[in-house]
DNA sequence: CTAATACCTCAACCTTACTTGAGGTCAAGG
DNA sequence: CCTTGACCTCAAGTAAGGTTGAGGTATTAG
């Protein structure tokens, strides 16, 4: 019989998500199945979306910390609507604004370096690009290698 | 005295990697010090270099295999030229560039899945972005979360 | 020459994100 | 009613990328 509530494996095929990793996933709290008499876990259809988008962030590169934060926004007691969905994409958007960003610089850096045959002096645009290297230890740090001696 | 080889605690304070690091990158074939008469290891001046090269390649997001396919095409016998780096340089840029586009075009699908509300429906650009899904199981998933009832 | 560092190896432990297996229970079809 | 398949928990294992500690040796400053 078809009920409004999914077992864990009917969920499991649904979203493609294997069923120990929804296990997972419910200690990690990122599902919060309700149970029946015999203690099996029954999942309502919003949670289906709920995996689905935890699928897709991990794609983008999230953890599941990150991911939790997002999801613990969403209300425990309705199904979530339209809108709840909206606000945390609109946070990954960002995100995702950020490590692009982020990845377009190191890249243009490397170019730059690919640029001067160095990829090791004292100004490679690489060089400030990391905290650690300045952050510890006396004395600074050339990061792509030897001072220009 | 200041020779020509320097130890591991002199390369672990000239590159900001850990010594315990060091030795694990060792053990991973990223760098091939040689050893002095006591069994201490000596390193070249250009594994600071190697080691600066790593860093920032983990910052990128490579793995230590990947890194190591690119940094094993580096001379063993001879000191690596400033082509010989820029040789792999090209090919992280190019590396660079796909992840760029493909976290370009993520963010893109998901704007449009705020545009229309839905995150979940049938024709989500997200839908196509996983193999996954569609690959194992019957039938299509819906990877956004319920088909429209 | 001796004490203090620095270095050595090897094994065990850590985190993340799961999977696998053992041993046992629940639910649905015939 | 009984069998089969799906489900349960809990412990242990996996891979990556290291760190930490024990027990011992090398090197270097004084």
């Amino acid at each position: 019989m078809v009920s409004a509530l999914l077992s864990i494996g009917q969920i499991s095929k649904r979203t493609g998500v294997s069923v120990s990793a929804i296990r997972y996933y419910e200690t990690e709290g990122l599902v919060k199945p309700s149970r029946n008499a015999g203690g099996q876990r029954r999942f309502r259809r919003s949670d289906i979306r709920r995996l689905s988008f935890v699928l897709i962030a991990q794609q983008l590169g999230f953890s599941i910390g990150q991911i939790r934060q997002q999801i613990r926004t969403l209300p425990d007691e309705r199904t979530p609507t339209q809108r709840d969905w909206a606000k945390i994409s609109k946070r990954f958007r960002r995100e995702l604004d950020d490590r692009i960003a982020g990845l377009t610089i190191m890249r243009d850096r490397l170019d730059g370096c690919i640029g001067c045959g160095c990829l090791s002096l004292r100004n490679c645009a690489l060089y400030n690009a990391q905290d650690r290297a300045s952050a510890k230890g006396p004395g600074p740090r050339y990061l792509m290698g030897d001072l220009p001696s």
